[in-house]
DNA sequence: GCAATTGGGAAAACCC
DNA sequence: AGGGTTTTCCCAATTG
């Protein structure tokens, strides 16, 4: 990796945000005022017990890759569920055989909600690359918190641990960015089902793992995620 | 040099 | 009860 790669990369990202909040304007309206109480107020999620083993099908159909591009065998996953909104508040209480809500399902609610948009947002939706604002990250991270009820207050710093979680199971990966951060393109599609990019075919599997910028972070990621999944 | 961010080990807490 | 996941704490390295 040349420090030329990272600039090119660097302004390419930079290009698509201003590309991304020119077109998402609207989407945020001018008018909400932040504010340090959680906002959110219903979560979309999609009911686990319809959705067998969530989150290893990703990998399971990608042992052999970057041949395997998922095109119809990725289907399969989301085409029999549908989204349903759930209240949300108070905290979470797990009532009988729903999971608990995860953090990347939070977090792609909080990137929907207008809202929230003072501490996260798109930086590309189409790919699932996503950003926190550094004023008010931590505001998230405390909704957060209060969601799952914790005993402490959450912090990004807690908070940003359980992403780098993610990128072991694969669920969420680091951008090589500041504060930003990808969808599994699998993870996405579920999780977007209902929103509005759907439409979009927007699962691109070049373009997630393009996040690998050299050939061994490309070897080293798809051989850990198998690896690290089929174990379990 | 400094503050912010990233990364990860380890153990506690929690949930299924 | 046990295993897996998340939270919490901590520290070191990297980045801007």
């Amino acid at each position: 990796m040349t420090s030329f790669d990272n600039d090119i990369n660097q302004h390419f990202q930079d290009a698509i945000d201003v590309i991304q909040q020119h077109s998402s304007n609207s989407y945020y309206d001018s008018g909400t005022q932040p504010s340090l109480q959680c906002q959110i107020s219903c979560c979309l999620v999609t009911r686990q017990s319809e959705v067998p083993a969530p989150l290893y099908d990703w990998n399971d159909m990608q042992q052999s890759w970057p041949q395997v591009i998922p095109d119809v065998s990725l289907g399969h996953s989301v085409q029999n569920e549908s989204p349903h909104f759930y209240s949300i508040l108070p905290p979470q209480r797990t009532s009988k055989g729903r999971k608990k809500l995860r953090l990347y399902e939070y977090l792609h609610e909080a990137l929907n909600d207008p809202n929230m948009g003072d501490s996260i947002q798109w930086t590309d939706n189409g790919s699932g690359t996503f950003h926190f604002i550094s004023k008010n990250k931590e505001k998230l991270a405390e909704c957060w918190g209060q969601r799952k009820g914790n005993r402490k207050t959450m912090t990004y710093q807690k908070m940003a641990r359980a992403l780098r979680n993610y990128s072991r199971t694969g669920e969420i990966i680091k951008v090589r960015r500041k504060l930003t951060y990808q969808f599994n393109p699998d993870i996405l599609h579920r999780l977007g089902s209902a929103q509005a990019y759907s439409g979009t075919a927007a699962v691109d599997w070049h373009s997630w793992y393009a996040n690998y910028q050299l050939q061994e972070d490309y070897e080293l990621a798809s051989s850990f995620t198998s690896h690290s999944i089929t174990k379990l």
